[in-house]
DNA sequence: GTTGAGCGTT
């Protein structure tokens, strides 16, 4: 069960988005997504859950939740070839 | 020591 977790602080790293999201169930992976070019953080990021049940549990009990400071936005994730990441277009 | 809607590098 893939999650989309948004909104989050640029101070948050993956291990803050596992360590949130360990209290609801077995977090398999999870990466904060930084802004490749620049290197900061893009305040979003996805949360990998082995139990199905688990992870729409800690949907429902992670969003609208405060994490430093910010106010998560969670949901399932969408599937990664749903856009294009081919070479970027001038 | 910047910024604030969104769906990721493999």
């Amino acid at each position: 069960m893939n999650i989309y977790v948004g909104n989050l602080s640029w101070n948050s790293t993956d291990d803050d988005l596992r360590t949130a999201f360990e209290a609801f169930g077995e977090v398999s992976s999870a990466k904060v997504i930084m802004d490749r070019e620049t290197g900061r953080s893009r305040g979003f990021g996805f949360v990998e859950m082995s139990d199905d049940s688990a992870a729409r549990e800690a949907i429902e009990g992670m969003n609208g939740k405060d994490l430093q400071g910010r106010t998560l936005r969670v949901n399932e994730a969408r599937p990664r070839d749903d856009r294009p990441r081919g070479p970027r277009r001038f």
